[in-house]
DNA sequence: TTAATAGTGTGCGTCGCGCACATAAAGTCA
DNA sequence: TGACTTTATGTGCGCGACGCACACTATTAA
């Protein structure tokens, strides 16, 4: 029974990633962990590229190649970060639109799975959504990575909270 | 409201995805649509490489390539189609024992989501996705595409049924 | 002051994929 | 029958995203 409903979930996950994946794409150009790099770096708080690379899982030289498209599309600035080796990641001004289209193109990419349910069913669907995600017992850093993704301001009672300030290595705030 | 469930799908569908390929990886050695592959060539109706494509939403030589890897790893074979253009892909009995393994994998990296839900909680959960599922209006293709890395056997009362029987261009049934 | 560590960037290769093209078989129509 | 179109596979080539090994600079420790 629990194999039905992984399948389901299964089926559904695909989709959504697909589905974002795509609007990722016809947004910026690229795909892999650049949207997501540009949603982190847009929070605002001065990522290092090591930083970067831990919330995005990748490899040091990966991070560094992945700014390197960013800076080279005008949607990044490397700034001095705390060191004089360390650098600090901001969105441009054009970075700060994309990132906005980002949000918003992914969650118009979802909404339409949600639109046969009621709106009863739907509220029980995040309630369910969110006790699975608030069951996991994850790390700040893999929540920052889980929700690499979102768009905050929509998040309301988020199951797995990284909203708490943290203390990036080299961060300026 | 529909947009905080939405996010919440988001993550849950990221992270799916993620393990999910994660998975597949350690397993075939591939990622992207290879794993998706072997699934749908292992259903056994011998489909042509352009059956395929379609189903992978692959290009042509994209196709080519993806079974040029899967025979070069002994897990595929090309035999003769209806055509003598065509060819007819089928598995080797160790692609028979990747996929299978790709399969319970798959599930078994899905099922930890749904640990802390009580059977209730889960019969419900996969009530609201079998609903969302059905309620899409695909055609037959896109059903194989969304379910290319489906395990039939477990999925009772499929929501996009495409067990029907159908008529690949090409394949001999 | 020398050694170790942390952070960034480079050369190079791999993997998965698409575009343009080539080639062979099958159907079409005179 | 022969010429044209369609269908199907396969190739040359390039690109985007990524990792490994390495180089280099700044900081910290001994």
């Amino acid at each position: 029974m629990t194999d039905r409903t992984a399948n389901l979930l299964g089926v559904v996950g695909l989709f959504v990633a697909n589905r974002v994946e795509e609007t990722a794409r016809s947004i910026l150009g690229h795909i892999g962990e650049t949207p997501a790099a540009l949603v982190v770096i847009g929070y605002g708080f001065g990522p290092s590229n090591d930083r970067l690379r831990q919330i995005l899982c990748l490899s040091h030289p990966g991070a560094v190649r992945l700014i390197d498209r960013l800076v080279a599309d005008g949607l990044v600035e490397r700034r001095e970060g705390a060191d004089r080796r360390a650098i600090a990641l901001y969105l441009t001004r054009r970075g700060k639109v994309l990132r906005e289209q980002l949000l918003k193109g992914r969650l118009a990419a979802i909404r339409p799975l949600l639109a046969p349910l009621t709106e009863a069913e739907e509220e029980n669907f995040a309630a369910l959504l969110h006790k699975m995600l608030s069951a996991m017992d994850t790390s700040d850093l893999e929540r920052r990575t889980l929700c690499r993704l979102c768009d905050d301001r929509v998040c309301i009672n988020c199951p797995i909270p990284a909203d708490k300030p943290i203390k990036p290595n080299g961060a300026k705030t």
